[in-house]
DNA sequence: GTGCGCCCTATACTTTGGTATGGAAGATCG
DNA sequence: CGATCTTCCATACCAAAGTATAGGGCGCAC
């Protein structure tokens, strides 16, 4: 299994993570979110962020587009490509527009020009961490069902992709070269080990398991 | 019934609309669309672009953010307010990250600063045309979907509703008030009317219609 | 080897699902 | 007023789904 199933109860606090190597700025961010309540965390650079941060805690990321090392925006790209999805808000001094536009593009919540206004910031942060928490919360579901259907054997899973697929328990056992009866014991081992409750629910399962293809967007 | 079926089979020729006050640009740009066999229409408002364009053609957008009139910022919320969903890409020469920022927002494919290269305006153009294309078909599908459901009768509806939840028949008829052997009625009526091949098919489109809820996203 | 899990099947039986046919009451519309 | 639609039920019957019990073969790990 991959996820420890209790993941350590990951602080369920949203937090803000500033990177920003302007240390007057950090300080003053901090006091900013600490204000309104919110945890925050201060990190002078790419590298620090990484390194202080290996949890998954749920937050946004609060960046500025010129650091030390990686710029902004690569940071964004690694990020992404790293599947760390954090929703990201960027801070600029000296930006142009397709900076702006490109990191929009790569999917960030908001683009200040610095000096920027204490409620624009609270505004981006506040969106930010409601995003981080839908994200989260559907991601969470479809995983759950992801570890179940990994403690299917092989045939189980053919069988229930047949199944909800909508054959008949007698084409799921041609198609397999099974036996009928064969067939409605790893469908009904299927549906107990899934925690499906129904044919519907199974069918709402393997729809989150793209097992036919990805139509719902 | 809304939609007359055969919509009058819109030309599926994917079309760009170019909205500009700069005659000469709105030139250029129709050379630069028509070298790469692309259908484009020109216009010099946002409110000639409302004339010219009342039917659904798939397409997208090219639109100058400073225009006469309206703004292009503003007609793109008018736009979204109208439910018209064609892909935007904004041209300007005198914009600011703000301005860009909340373009990209409300959901522009690009925001080009003028001078921009013909490449760039291409690639925008290309990526938008693909985006509208896979939205349409994705909203056709299931508004097929949906029309197919409003030619169900009351009763039909609610059977599909519970029964695409998982419950039995006789759970049916007993949330219902009416006798198992209804509910069978009901329900065979509701997938020949649905088009449904099995249970499982009429679960997805349940899915589609947000019978239940919408976490599919 | 012994145990265990997966794979597969069969017999036997119950419960659901699904269809067809027929009939009755109320609503609506031309 | 008759045509049509929706709603509802019954009887009858068959197909499919689901469960239980009992097996046999295979591969892997202790």
């Amino acid at each position: 299994m991959k996820r420890p199933t209790p993941p350590a109860a990951a602080a369920d606090v949203p937090t803000v993570f500033v990177v920003d190597d302007d240390e007057e700025l950090r300080l003053a961010l901090g006091n900013l979110f600490g204000s309104v309540g919110l945890e925050v965390k201060l990190f002078d650079s790419a590298a620090s962020f990484l390194r202080g941060v290996p949890q998954d805690t749920p937050g946004c990321l609060v960046l500025d587009v010129r650091l030390p090392g990686v710029s902004g925006l690569e940071f964004q790209g690694q990020l992404a490509r790293a599947h760390a999805q954090i929703p990201i808000i960027f801070m600029t001094g000296h930006g142009d527009i397709p900076m702006s536009v490109q990191a929009m593009k790569a999917g960030a919540i908001d683009f200040l020009a610095k000096p920027f206004r204490d409620q624009d910031m609270l505004d981006a942060v506040t969106l930010a961490i409601e995003t981080d928490r839908t994200r989260r919360a559907r991601t969470q579901a479809s995983s759950d069902v992801r570890d179940r259907f990994e403690t299917l054997s092989p045939r189980e899973r053919e069988v229930m992709t047949l199944v909800t697929r909508g054959l008949m328990n007698k084409q799921v056992a041609g198609d397999l070269g099974l036996s009928e009866i064969t067939v409605k014991l790893y469908r009904g081992q299927a549906m107990r080990k899934m925690g499906a409750a129904s044919l519907a629910d199974l069918v709402r399962m393997a729809s989150l398991l793209s097992l036919h293809g990805d139509p719902p967007k």
